[in-house]
DNA sequence: CCGTAACCGAAGCGCTGCTCCCATTATCCG
DNA sequence: CGGATAATGGGAGCAGCGCTTCGGTTACGG
């Protein structure tokens, strides 16, 4: 009766309520493709053929369901940045896992900012996923770094933000084809490492 | 009887109307700065002492509030393009502009993707003014694109996108100071032109 | 095949943006 | 200085939002 998370962990036992679970998916997929991660949640029940309060007994908020439809994504995110920090150009595995990580942030409008704030509150749902991603931007990064192609003066966290902001970039307006990848091209060549660059004003190294 | 605009093109003229601008005005100032520029303007209102009907009778829309407070800094980021279009280096110049277009978007949370959607509605209050800051940055992009030391592939929607994109970064969390700064130094080493880049998979030159 | 637990629907709370109508009231002019 | 007037502002109202709660129903699985 106090139950009030009927799934603490797992999904819901009974038949139909798996199968409820996956329209509530489905439809959250379509509804955040079209309208971003803000859409309205009773749309989102109202096409999976639901009430609002089955929406909300199955995912508790809104994070919960963007964690459930992000988590698969994200983890093969990690695991291709564990493939990639063995890359004997770090410098390029780097740019490479950019490229397929904003490909993931780009999907949804809103989706940058939601993981920019998953990341900074430890109670969300989302926060779990997104440290991992974090993390995983951190080895590659710390490789790049290291082997003196990627300048050194940046963070994962910073990287983390500028990815999702050259994603946030993309999704404002209805650009050609390639700006996407223009954009993603704009960051990874100013995180190249150089000499001296006359333009910049930095007083350390 | 049916004027639902008082005052389609000035002030307000009378002197207890002018009065309510203005508190209008600061109050706006000071809930967006805190809160975004999604801020309830009925929080505006209040902190106005004034009804939400009079916010609105003095600024049918958001946006034309947005346009108010913002008019001044953008004609005046306007005239700084104008300035520095004459600068001996161009590369510079457009790094300076950028810079200072940087600080104006991220003054309060959300400005960078009002000014996005604004440029993509004509209809919108906000677009006169964004379009001309979009023609500002294109002159000196041109002008420092010619000059041989910035990339040739990119419009003035894309840099306004992309210094709109960094000002959102540094808006997506509690970073230390300089973090704003490395964004954008990311963002200006990125638009440099580069002879050419091994990290670059681009076929076209 | 039936008891029971799990499920779902509808209503409700406080909030939002935005509109409308009418009384008030400050203003300006004689 | 006072009064007519028109501009002004207040409050209620509509539809929608996120999120919660309660109770009846239903589909399940022993």
């Amino acid at each position: 009766m106090n139950d009030v998370t009927p799934w603490p962990a797992g999904l819901p036992v009974r038949a139909d309520g798996r199968r409820t679970h996956e329209h509530l998916l489905a439809a959250a997929r379509a509804t955040f493709a079209e309208e971003g991660t803000d859409a309205s949640l009773r749309e989102v029940a109202r096409r999976a053929g639901v009430s609002i309060a089955t929406l909300y007994r199955h995912f508790p908020t809104r994070e919960a369901l963007l964690e459930t439809l992000l988590r698969q994504g994200f983890d093969i995110l990690r695991a291709r940045a564990a493939d990639l920090v063995a890359s004997p150009d770090p410098g390029e595995a780097l740019a490479t896992w950019i490229r397929e990580l904003a490909v993931a942030s780009a999907r949804y409008d809103g989706l940058p900012a939601s993981v920019m704030a998953a990341l900074r509150d430890p109670e969300s749902t989302l926060h779990a996923s997104c440290a991992g991603l974090r993390a995983a931007a951190g080895d590659l990064l710390a490789h790049a770094q290291r082997s003196g192609h990627i300048r050194a003066d940046l963070d994962a966290d910073q990287l983390l933000a500028a990815v999702n902001a050259m994603a946030w970039a993309t999704r404002q307006a209805s650009w050609t084809a390639d700006a996407g990848d223009r954009f993603l091209s704009l960051l990874i060549e100013g995180l190249a490492a150089r000499p001296v660059q006359p333009t910049a004003k930095s007083e350390e190294c």
